[in-house]
DNA sequence: CGAGCTTCGTGACAACGTCACGATAACCTT
DNA sequence: AAGGTTATCGTGACGTTGTCACGAAGCTCG
């Protein structure tokens, strides 16, 4: 999994191979079909493996006394994720090997990285009147963000440094004051 | 081009193969390289016809004397648009096909489409005092609207339709509601 | 009617996902 | 410690895909 995390990083979707994964990690195929059944397989893991390293960024995070400053920092540590680890994020959010679809149980592989964002989420909405259930306001935010790094990623969502940022922290403020009625 | 459209949508990302598209268009695979170069050129010219079929969707809105209502539509409209032609909304935001990645100035392709959100936005900032830049403001909308898209496509949205609306109502007022201060 | 250029069909090549087959290594039982 | 069962792996092969060389066919223009 480690050779198979760094050789995604590297070369990309198109250059991860089955061959050069097997290459790379100095055995064969037919290991790698061993192990992981299908090619398909090998991309379900990294799939899981990147929720887990997610989750494991978020527990960075150190709550303090301001529910919404705390949000705020936790979808910018979403936002660096997805930024540092660009090709994993495709995978887990987009579908760049055509044959993987996640089946509907294997999406709740993010379970316990919404969870975190839903308990993070009612923290603000207990302490105000916010708008809407706080399961709705997780989907939304994770929506948001992912389509501000998407575009971030693909460069579409601003030439500058400057300009990228500013339209996070607009997007954001601006839809955390629309919630919070 | 019309062959490819239907072939795309119909086998999806991975059926789409320049011999299943020489067969359908009736000619050999050849052909099909004379006249766009590469497989990736035949995906290039479906990532403009994309915009140019969105473009078509836009031009059905018909603008009242309310902006901000006008504005939902259009965000409404893109949402069906994506909606209805999910495999080649995905080439044209994603990177189904790994080795096709538009370069900064095929990204402009878009810009009529972008051009035609940006002047919308600009009608709800005239009229009122509204929070940020136009074009910062359409680059949040169309990333707040990608998003969403992309979630509800990936079944990540929600399970139930009436769920899916109610994120997408509260996002998009949570958000304008945000942005109009 | 014929020369030059564009377009297309046949066939081939390399790389890929996948697997059958046999060989090896590991483990458990006695 | 020995033998048998199972899990694991390497060699080689097959079908499919993107790609292209080569030659044939058609069109344009004199």
């Amino acid at each position: 999994m480690a050779v198979a995390l760094s050789l995604l990083e590297r070369e990309g979707v198109s250059g991860f191979t089955t061959r050069t994964l097997a290459r790379e990690a100095t055995t064969s195929t037919p290991a790698v079909y061993e192990l992981f059944g299908d090619k398909t397989g090998v991309v379900r893991e990294l799939f899981f493996e990147g929720f887990g390293l997610l989750r494991g960024c978020l527990d960075n995070l150190i709550d303090s006394d301001d529910p919404r400053a705390d949000l705020v920092r936790l979808l910018e540590i979403y936002r660096s994720f997805i930024k540092d680890n660009p090709v994993l994020a495709q995978v887990m959010f987009s579908r760049p090997f055509s044959d993987f679809e996640p089946s509907e149980s294997e999406v709740q592989a993010g379970s316990s990285v919404r969870v975190f964002i839903v308990e993070h989420v009612r923290r603000c909405t207990d302490t105000g009147a916010w708008r809407g259930d706080a399961t709705d306001i997780a989907h939304v935010l994770v929506a948001l963000v992912q389509g501000l790094a998407a575009a971030e990623n693909a460069k579409r969502l601003g030439t500058t440094q400057s300009s990228v940022d500013r339209r996070w922290s607009l997007a954001l403020d601006a839809v955390l004051d629309g919630l919070a009625t």
